[in-house]
DNA sequence: CTGTTAGCGCCTTCAA
DNA sequence: TTGAAGGCGCTAACAG
């Protein structure tokens, strides 16, 4: 009896109700809602007349009552891996602005790179939104399928077959990163890797290797597993260790690590070493200012929710596939490798 | 008839309900639902048996119908100014895995700076939401209450009486920019002020000017309106008209911005112009490093989504405040004023 | 054009 | 400890 009351307290105040108007109206509640959702099938005067009524008694339809009755709740997912990674910010701001321009509210989830946080994140969200997008999915390929049975889904930077999927292809860059490196002359350099279970490192690593064969350009691969400024201060040592010339990042915080790392060490960039990072999203804010390959996330994030648009409203077929472009930006951090670490290079 | 059955098709593959749990464990829909919600109620077995069931059909409770019922939804809304901006994120992330620990979730609204944006965000959230947070708000006071009048509502960087807030103090942070600057030999100085709106805005202008006059320091103010690195760059010029010998920007990236723009000019820093910044977002990225008032956003997201949890289970007084603490980094964009430059500015 | 009647899936009294 | 029944607010047939 005491609970109960102190949850009616907690309660706000209650809302009015299709009842409450249509009353006030004096028609049925059938009118109410149509007045609101199919005002065409209506008298125009009746139209009026419940807006006005509505209007003076502050009356908003309940959004989840009606999602209840329709299966529709104008809401949709958007799951990323670190929000706090720079790439992502864009991203998310795009999509934001494009749900928004449709009327739909977004939810955004956090999964911290881990496949079991996100498998809870879609269940959460699942019953309550009319599609999702996840971006970088460290899911195995089975328990995306298993979500996209579910609801209307949209990936971005992962490939499974069959489920829309709008792709960053880092490939172009990447090419054109090995080609600037190797016209520079370097001859041993290092893919400095991502997180193994992410479809963009494995791209990135392996446009790297192919392009670095063409050029006849030696290739190790160290791992910094987690994306961010700390770890790829972490893998200096083993990369002087390598002895190669130049890096290659996964991304560009990572790459800021190694400079921060290379400079703790007293070796100068591009002088004594050259680094390439990925996704551009530091600006011209590091010194020397980052020679990296260029994306734009943002269009990513536009082009997710568009395509998830598109296919709710029946506009798509099933195995779209959207892929943009990226380009490397020569900036300052890479130059032609000091000739004696050419000599232990080759 | 066909449009119905094209929207039955497009409908996804039912979700099992708590009918057909009851139906396979031989017991009630009550059952199943208290199973869930009050398994204390029940025999031990009977809620292991439910559960097992319930996981092999693959029945997840549903959220919107659980909502109806209960008034509850478990959601949360996050409204910012602009997801892009470095400010946000970690705040973003940290509000995020706050809510998730206490299984909310929390939709993301950016306002894009603009009040009846935010409004309109606030409206179509306020129905699915047990209560909301407003970073940095844009509102005016009248609405944030009106707002605050229909759902439990917490504010970050923004103050209006009775309505519990979080305020990062950059007061603390800004005084001891003042002191060094002083300290120094700066006599005449500029702070970039950002958005008029913006609380964060006013407080640091005002401690400015309070801890200047203190100092004997002269003050100009100059608006770069939008906090981002563009707007900084094109203050630069009436940065120069001013002759002061150093400027306090609203934010890192403006200061960014500015840094880029002296550049241009052939403007070495700190050598002829020093620099503070505010929010301590871009790390040493910046070359050279910047001094900058340093806040931990993270933590305000955090105390944000606390302070609303708090409050929905009634923990909480009304007229809440937490105030985290600021102070200053002292990088290398600070330096004592080129011997001309301060006799101009005297 | 408008009213009537069933649900949507779940929670929550009230009985047993 | 469990079941039956009603309702949360709205939409969507089906009549009229």
């Amino acid at each position: 009896m005491e609970a109960r009351r102190v949850q009616q307290a907690g309660r706000r105040k209650k809302q009015h109700t299709m009842a409450d108007v249509a009353r006030a109206a004096g028609v049925s509640k059938s009118t109410v809602s149509r007045a609101f959702t199919q005002p065409e099938m209506l008298g125009t005067e009746t139209v009026e007349r419940i807006a006005a009524i509505a209007k003076t008694l502050g009356y908003v339809p309940n959004h989840t009552a009606r999602a209840l009755s329709t299966g529709r709740h104008g809401n949709l997912a958007l799951i990323v891996t670190d929000v706090a990674n720079p790439f992502f910010p864009p991203l998310i701001r795009a999509a934001q602005m494009e749900a928004d321009g449709s009327d739909f509210c977004v939810f955004l989830g956090n999964s911290d790179e881990n496949p079991r946080q996100e498998d809870k994140l879609v269940d959460r969200f699942v019953s309550q939104v009319e599609g999702l997008i996840l971006v970088g999915s460290r899911l195995g390929a089975e328990r995306i399928q298993h979500h996209a049975g579910r609801r209307p889904l949209v990936l971005i930077n992962r490939e499974v077959t069959g489920i829309p999927r709008v792709l960053i292809d880092s490939t172009t860059g990447v090419r054109q990163a090995i080609a600037h490196l190797a016209a520079l002359g370097h001859r041993h350099i290092v893919y400095v890797s991502g997180p193994s279970s992410s479809w963009a490192n494995r791209q990135r690593r392996n446009a790297l290797r192919l392009a670095a064969r063409q050029h006849g350009i030696e290739v190790d691969v160290l791992s910094a597993r987690v994306p961010s400024y700390e770890s790829g201060r972490a893998v200096v040592a083993e990369l002087i260790e390598s002895r190669a010339t130049a890096a290659v990042a996964f991304d560009d915080l990572i790459a800021q690590g190694i400079m921060t790392g290379m400079a703790e060490r007293g070796i100068p960039i591009p002088e004594a070493f050259s680094l390439v990072g990925c996704d551009d999203v530091l600006g011209a804010a590091t010194y020397p200012s980052l020679t990296t390959v260029s994306n734009r996330s943002d269009e990513a994030g536009r082009a997710g929710v568009t395509l998830l648009l598109d296919r709710l409203s029946g506009r798509m077929a099933g195995d779209t596939r959207v892929v943009l472009d990226t380009h490397l930006v020569v900036r300052q951090t890479t130059a032609a490798p000091a000739s004696g670490q050419r000599r232990q290079g080759g």
